[in-house]
RNA sequence: UGGUCUAUGGUGUAACUGGCAACACGUCUGGUUUUGGUCCAGAAGAGUCUAGGUUCGAGCCCUAGUAGACCAACCA
């Protein structure tokens, strides 16, 4: 058992529970149990992680079971690339178990139901059957096929079994109650006939058990302790425990438990979507950098201890969860920022010329491979006359805060000299092709000098144009540019890609990186870290760009779009009363009467007037549940536009959009008054 | 209009059998720094969906609301 303080999550509390009440720690058990119809994505981490981490920490087994009891569905491919991913994870499982290993010992058992009347052979079409089962509201009716005698349905299960039937003339059903509340109690499907071949039993079957009737005895056959699944399968476990009702003899008892599953912003997670992605071309494979799954985020560059930290520190609850991306990008950059080499690169090259650096010469300079990590060690890097900057990095006019290079100011090359700007060469439409200024040649780094030692405000990555070695560099933008993109009942979740998600660019890379090996992983200084691609060689290097680094000066920089050289914003500390004051009314907005509600719509009013339209921006995007803040915002949204005589913004039209077609009628009703005024 | 589950800072998760609401991400300050990174120090931000009840004391227990999620596939 582990040492750490960390408070239990819910789990751990039965399992507790359960060992302070006399179970045998040594019996504790549990299972990752994958459909081997996909790839594993982000999502399946949740619960590769809860079951393998509740292994580790109570030292007990968990086995990895493919529930492949559709073979319409399910393929061998699927099978090895799950246990290639959760490898890569760094997980180890006791057992490899398949449900299709159990076919026999559930045939046998459901002959035992049908013998003690506990399930039957209905021969009713699909539709049939549907239309009996009744609705949320209203109980169900029996099949006519109900009361068969014993002998009757043995006999049409055997001749199932033996394939004389085709698909969907007969299926076998528990015989429960038609008229529980719970749709899943309602004489639920065991068996039906599948004249598919199974991708590990071959032709054996023809008759294929379900989900329910499968996933339960499994874990009760592998003596499994605790069955951890997501939510969505709470109703299962009243039919979980019937099923185990009717086989348990004495052996460990499994018990089901479900916990929220994992949902990340501006991402989807369904099989179903990422597989049209694939499909449709928008991505290039499933192992698309920009895909959630586990291959897309290894080849994108995530490492596997960053994703179990991940998995980590989003915990277990049952509450519904939105996680936001920059959890998991902090995860990655906290992993590399200890381990991955720093090397220098130019993105978006403008030439620097240093005017006094003598022709021809070059020097090869000492550079650190680590700061982070003294054993690192260090490299030569190839200096000359000549060299490649960003050209972000340099700026005519200049505000006082901008650090880098201008003219006349000093920066110092890293690892390098301090440089001064002299003069700038344009061509005739005015842009800059060329920097020239000039170094301090006692100021070299490492030198010891006095100069070397002087402190300047910025310091620039660098690459020697001589030396430099061009590199296909991909960008990744994310995905989708809705926060939920499949959360809409009225949209197309494709209509949310965000048009420009990869960006190819050509990059000039110092030269220690021309024997770079796929996977490698590097910090590009000052620009976030980087990967060697699997389309990488030596001739032609190819990187993905995993993350950028954080970058609080981005956000003082004015928005696209936006004008140059616009003050930056305000201190908004200052605002945020008002804005607090809308949050804080639409947290509680929706769920009151009408008569409270009217105070709090006041309220928001109020604050609204003293808010200006950019400040609102922030709150369109919070959090996708929280139905009451994006409503106040809308009211607030309302004064802001009408009291001003403004017209709504891009931001604005797509907050009012999104609202008119949410679900949540408040929300709707206010959009549409908004949407009518301003025709959105 | 049935059943089940859920509700804690912007986000996620804690708070042991009721006892000053904590941690992480994010945000903002300041310091260190040859990466506007890292690191260090600090700050702001919730009074726990609402109303009532039990109690000396309620985020936790009870009742009633409200809001959200899930449930009617021969899928898992």
């Amino acid at each position: 058992m582990t040492e750490d303080k960390k408070s239990l999550n819910f789990i751990e509390h039965i399992i507790e529970e359960d060992l302070k009440n006399g179970m045998n720690p040594k019996h504790l058990r549990f299972r990752f149990p994958p459909e081997p119809n996909g790839y594993l994505h982000i999502g399946h981490t949740k619960a590769i992680g809860i079951s393998f981490g509740l292994g580790l920490k109570y030292n007990a087994p968990v086995n990895l079971r493919f529930d492949d009891t559709n073979p319409a569905k399910e393929e061998q491919e699927y099978v090895d690339a799950i246990k290639n991913d959760i490898a890569w994870l760094g997980y180890e499982w006791d057992k490899e178990c398949y449900s299709s290993d159990y076919f026999q010992q559930l045939y046998n058992w459901t002959v035992q139901l049908i013998k003690k009347g506990k399930a039957y052979v209905d021969s009713q079409s699909a539709e049939q059957i549907a239309e009996q089962k009744g609705t949320t509201t209203s109980p169900g009716t029996n099949s006519p096929y109900r009361d068969r005698s014993v002998d009757e349905n043995l006999e049409l299960f055997q001749k199932m079994k033996e394939g004389a039937f085709d698909e969907g003339e007969h299926v076998v059903r528990a015989k429960i109650d038609m008229a529980d509340p719970n749709m899943l109690m309602r004489d639920p499907l065991m068996y039906r006939i599948l004249k598919k071949s199974h991708h590990r039993t071959g032709d054996d079957w023809c008759i294929y058990p379900m989900y329910d009737w499968t996933h339960g005895e499994s874990d009760y056959i592998e003596s499994i302790s605790h069955s951890l699944c997501s939510l969505e399968f709470k109703p299962h476990r009243k039919l979980y425990d019937w099923f185990l009702d009717q086989v348990y003899e004495e052996n460990m008892r499994p018990k089901q438990r479900e916990f929220a599953r994992l949902n990340l912003s501006y991402t989807i997670m369904s099989k179903r979507k990422l597989l049209r992605l694939v499909e449709e071309g928008v991505v290039s494979g499933w192992d698309d950098p920009r895909m959630p799954t586990i291959s897309g985020l290894r080849r994108r560059g995530y490492t596997p201890a960053s994703i179990r930290k991940f998995v980590d520190t989003v915990g277990v609850a049952k509450r519904e969860n939105v996680i936001d991306v920059s959890l998991l990008e902090f995860c990655v950059r906290e992993d590399l920022n200890k381990t991955a080499p720093r090397v220098m690169a130019v993105l978006d090259p403008v030439k620097l010329v240093i005017t006094n650096y003598p022709k021809g010469e070059e020097e090869w300079l000492e550079a650190e491979n680590n700061p982070e990590d003294a054993a690192a060690g260090s490299r030569k890097v190839p200096f000359s006359g000549e060299l490649y900057i960003e050209r972000e990095d340099f700026k005519e006019d200049a505000g006082r805060k901008f650090f880098r290079l201008t003219l006349g100011k000093e920066v110092r090359l890293k690892n390098a000299y301090i440089i001064k700007g002299e003069s700038v060469v344009k061509d005739t439409d005015g842009n800059i092709t060329e920097i020239h200024c000039t170094y301090d040649p006692e100021s070299r780094s490492g030198s010891g000098t006095e100069a070397s030692k002087r402190n300047v405000k910025g310091t620039l990555h660098w690459v020697s144009v001589k030396h430099a070695i061009p590199a296909e560099v991909r960008i990744y933008d994310r995905l989708f540019r809705d926060e939920a993109p499949d959360g809409h009942k009225e949209k197309d979740f494709v209509e949310f890609l965000t048009p420009d998600s990869l960006k190819v660019i050509t990059g000039y890379l110092e030269p220690s990186l021309k024997d770079a090996k796929e996977l490698e992983q590097f910090q590009f200084q000052r620009l976030g870290y980087f990967n060697v691609d699997k389309d990488s060689n030596p001739s032609a290097l190819v990187f993905n760009k995993t993350v950028g680094l954080r970058d609080t000066w981005a956000k003082v920089k004015p928005v696209s779009g936006q004008q140059q050289g616009q003050k930056p914003q305000q201190n908004p500390q200052k605002e945020i009363p008002a804005i607090e004051e809308v949050k804080r009314a639409g947290k509680k907005y929706t769920n009151l009467p009408d008569e409270k509600r009217e105070v709090l719509r006041k309220k928001i009013q109020d604050a609204a007037t003293r808010i200006d339209l950019e400040e609102l921006v922030p709150l369109y995007g919070t959090a996708v549940k929280k139905v009451g803040t994006r409503v106040a915002t809308m009211i607030a949204l309302q004064v802001v536009l009408d009291s001003k005589g403004l017209q709504p913004d891009q931001f604005a039209k797509d907050f009012i959009g999104k609202a008119l077609e949410d679900k949540n009628e408040l929300l709707q009703q206010e959009a549409s008054v908004l949407a009518e005024k301003y025709n959105v």
